[in-house]
DNA sequence: CAACCCAAATTGTTGAACAATCCTGACTTT
DNA sequence: AAAGTCAGGATTGTTCAACAATTTGGGTTG
């Protein structure tokens, strides 16, 4: 049963190149954990995994050290490796993150029109799935909007940055056993941030973005309180 | 012979706990790295470390792994690992991410009299290193300082990730053939930043970063123009 | 019911093996 | 002599099997 539970999840991900495998094998682990198949604060076992993914332990061990580095996953010596759960804590350092990392870019980063036309095809879409009613398409809007407002950077090290913490944010949704609605009161602000930003009003965008992190902060660490684990 | 090597660096690096090979496999190589003992563009051979090092070529593959992770080393598949040799480019890409996050901290960061206690030690560090001409302890209190900069956002990942940009500096000046004068200059303008966060004026403390950062850049970018390689 | 201890499972690490890929240097060809 | 090519030797990529060290889960005992 192992095996045809390894190579069905095998021929899969098949399709797509042999890029060198224990690289591989960490894109196949971080879009599994991104997507919820692999909830928070379960174990990866090095058994289980590798005969299921088809690889040897090793090259297993190699991935997991990759993701251990984005802290998509934890390693605890001698006892194995967990899918990151992400609590309290780790929410203040996202938003510590995000707090400066987010409006030093609207404030100093380059605007420009293709970006402006980008973020408003995108609050269009955060528009619509609100309407639909359609919460992980308002959940993907708002994060694209985010990362593209750091890539007003123009910074690769940045953008990866954000990109994990947005990463852990999903985390921590997956973690939350209620998902309450956490995005449809953003969506305006959103409209409001991209406004300023085709405005020029730099400094209005920024200082709206970092209550608008405050905010979300203070709601966030709030729905966590109330979920006694 | 290979294996008198081996005991021989082994010993060296004793005394510290066993804790868990990887890892520790990983630390070594990046101090050695960081310390300029392998030099930028260096392949890192599997087999030559494994036996140098007295570990399996799999836990080396493994540290390897973490160390791309961090950019530290290079990896070209099929052709093997390498230190890494950051060039024009990153070093744009490294002042990118040092101009939105060193500026962002002074703004923004929690400034507490301890922090500025620090930074002042600092300062008068690097002016002693100045006026005794030891161009590595002025090079060690920038990087100090700068750091201490970024500690004022009080967010671990950026302080991260600021290492590692301070890392990469550092291999950039291992790569250049002759290291120029490149940080006296810039001591008079350190104590004026501390000066100015002391003194409450974040504004004018990020402009003055961000002013110094695009001097560096360019300068920076100079010498490595002029060095035809 | 707490403390202990043993056996089973899991991780940590190694060594050897083999395929795939690359590099080198000699050998041809023009 | 310059350029192309082709074996073969070296290196990386990956797997497998094994063993030590550690954790885990019971079961026994006081």
């Amino acid at each position: 049963m192992a095996i045809e539970a390894a190579t069905e999840l095998e021929s899969a991900t098949a399709g797509a190149e042999h890029a060198h495998t224990a690289a591989w094998i960490a894109t196949v682990l971080r879009s599994r954990i991104a997507a919820g198949e692999l909830t928070p604060g379960s174990k990866l076992s090095e058994q289980s995994l590798s005969t299921a993914l088809g690889v040897s332990r090793n090259t297993l061990r190699e991935a997991f050290s990759t993701l251990a580095g984005e802290s998509v996953v934890t390693k605890i010596p001698n006892r194995g490796v967990f899918v990151a759960s992400p609590g309290a804590e780790e929410v203040r350092e996202i938003y510590r993150v995000r707090r400066m990392i987010e409006p030093a870019a609207a404030l100093w980063g380059e605007v420009t029109p293709e970006v402006l036309e980008n973020m408003e095809a995108i609050v269009q879409r955060a528009q619509a799935a609100r309407d639909v009613g359609s919460v992980p398409d308002m959940a993907d809007a708002n994060q694209a909007l985010h990362s593209a407002v750091v890539g007003l950077a123009g910074s690769e090290s940045l953008r990866a940055l954000m990109d994990r913490v947005l990463a852990e944010m999903r985390l921590v949704f997956h973690a939350m056993a209620s998902a309450p609605d956490f995005h449809s009161h953003y969506v305006d602000r959103n409209v409001l941030l991209v406004e300023r930003l085709r405005a020029g009003k730099r400094e209005e965008a920024a200082a709206g973005l970092r209550d608008y992190l405050d905010s979300a902060e203070a709601e966030l660490l709030g729905h966590l309180a109330s979920e006694a684990s």
